[in-house]
DNA sequence: TAAGGCAGCCAAAGCGCTTTGGCTATGATT
DNA sequence: AATCATAGCCAAAGCGCTTTGGCTGCCTTA
């Protein structure tokens, strides 16, 4: 059913038909009312292509997500974020447009993207120091979002960000707080800019209470279950292993667990570990008390904010961009104790 | 650019460029060389909405992500699966659109691809038992494809499936092999077909074994780490607990191993643990050697090949449909050992 | 009573492509 | 020399919508 054989069963014109269903006012109410129901009945929907095409909108957004050829892993953050950003769509009637894709083939996509006009805009995900993805999307004129933000990119743009830096400097304080003095951090990957922030706030943390860091008890890469177990066993094996980790996502510190558990000690006790929790759905940290004291700021929540902000990106083009920095609140668990005394 | 301006440039009408970039005979080879450098040069794509307008096709798989509302989780194996896919649209010109809903919307979510023409067909995630969604899109004549089975759906249907009932009654068998003769399922919800299917092999091979099985000893719910833990906790709790249990997913046996160790038990010696493994990129079972013993499936080469059975029904809408029934391995790794003798 | 305003409808152009049905040379065939 | 393929190009229609620029008839207003 298109728009030409629906107005031929009504004997209206397909102008007055689309105007009807589009809320113009140049309609009658009986007609209006008349349309809409005929339309409910036949099932008819306008096709999102033939749309595109006469209004120039795709009413699509697209989400790049980069898979670095050397991991070949999906950060499981993108289902959460994707699930968050996809009610705001389904609210306002966009679709999105999914790319997974190798770091190599980037530029090529979002051109395509532009040239294509497949999409009206694109929400960048996981930016890099310095992203060269910021300059080519301004050059290009294709309206886009950050989650999270480029040290090193000056030019304006709309992101969202969690206070990356402020977490990991409270976390590392409560540490201190608690009488450590030896405090590991397994961290993302060096060029993430968020691995960079939370690294700040972690080494400012120790410069306000006069302690140097340690690169021994610094580790940063992929974050999976696996890094996180490798990287304590290592630290815990030193001469002088830290009494606490602190871990940059809940599925590395499920690894850094195991290790501290492998080596006889219990978590909490003899080994603090701080965690961040991006809230995954699928990977609650505990229920009533949080198993892993952690920083917390939920990804999915950030999703859905995001998606509305990119929205008013597109509807109002020209409007200054907007940036959101958030709060992640420092949630107290069961895998934080005073720093054990050295006998 | 578009069509128009590009053959402007170079003189021609859009008919021969047209045919020209799409490897149509009718144009000289020396025409061909020139447009397409032209169009490479002036960075020509045509847009996707009006090829799609003018060819009926829309070059785009819809993935319809259900997310039950009472839950609100998104099953981690989407992350890898749809890289799996996207890989396969990559290299076939093809892109995905994505859409995470509420069960309850479902219908309409295909109804309005159908009709708004915006998918040339859908892959089915998370098949229920009798689901309904078959023979919807069977009648709708939407063209689509199955990640799994749906018992039940007796008209024939293109599907990919993991064989889950061979795989646990393996598992099973193995761990009474070992001795093991009470036994814990911690399983996925109960409609979906594949935990169906899984409890299935549990109950086959305890039925072989002369074993009833306990319904004490079965669980089912969404998988997350905390179901895990919990079922876990609760089944050691028991006056009779198990000395075994089969997990139906890796994140929730790190749940089950973190109850097995609250209880100040070793896996793999007083409890044993068996899972099974779909290969995240970011929660692999250990390294060299698995940390579970697990079942094995990769939902990324599920993702892949799935992919490339949908497109060749939609290239090919009359052929039978053809079903793939892939076989789990079962690794050994260190949470698997001999039943503790009773003392 | 004539002029003007407006509510309510319509025909047709246009969005950027593909594809049908030509047309015109050129070279081969008889 | 006349006929016929054929290679190589083009104009125009059509895909399903929106939107511009009317047109008609009724109701106000002076």
């Amino acid at each position: 059913m298109n728009l030409k054989e629906l107005s031929q069963k009504l004997g209206l014109s397909q102008t007055t038909v689309s105007r009807a269903l589009n809320g113009y006012p140049e309609v009658s109410a009986a007609t209006r009312k008349r349309v809409q129901e005929a339309a409910k009945a036949s099932n008819y929907r306008p096709s999102t292509r033939a749309k595109g095409l006469a209004t120039g909108k795709a009413l699509t957004i697209g989400h790049v997500i980069p898979v670095s050829s050397k991991h070949e892993i999906v950060n499981p953050v993108f289902g959460d974020f994707i699930a968050g950003a996809s009610e705001t769509y389904a609210r306002n009637g966009y679709e999105m447009l999914l790319s997974i894709v190798d770091d190599a083939q980037e530029e090529q996509i979002y051109r395509g993207m532009k040239s294509r006009q497949s999409v009206d805009g694109v929400i960048v995900h996981g930016p890099k120091m310095n992203d060269l993805r910021i300059g080519l999307l301004s050059d290009l004129g294709l309206p886009f979002a950050v989650h999270g933000r480029a040290s090193g990119c000056d030019i304006p743009y709309t992101w969202l960000d969690m206070n990356n830096r402020q977490a990991f400097e409270r976390a590392t304080r409560y540490l201190l707080e608690l009488g450590h003095r030896r405090i590991g951090l397994i961290n993302g990957l060096e060029e993430m800019d968020f691995a960079y922030r939370r690294r700040n706030g972690y080494i400012a943390a120790h410069r306000s209470y006069g302690i140097a860091t340690d690169p021994q008890l610094m580790r940063s890469d992929e974050m999976t279950e696996a890094f996180g177990y490798e990287s304590s066993r290592d630290m815990l094996r030193q001469a002088n292993p830290p009494t606490a980790i602190i871990v940059s996502s809940l599925i590395c510190a499920l690894g850094a667990r195991r290790a501290v558990e492998e080596h006889g000690l219990t978590m909490g006790k003899d080994v603090s570990i701080v965690s961040h929790d991006d809230v995954f759905s699928y990977l609650q940290n505990g229920n009533a008390t949080p198993i892993f004291t952690a920083t917390r700021s939920s990804v999915r929540d950030a999703g859905r904010q995001l998606a509305e902000m990119l929205l008013n990106v597109i509807r109002n083009p020209t409007a200054p961009p907007r940036t959101v920095l958030l709060d992640a609140e420092l949630v107290i668990g069961g895998s934080t104790g005073p720093a054990p005394r050295k006998d």
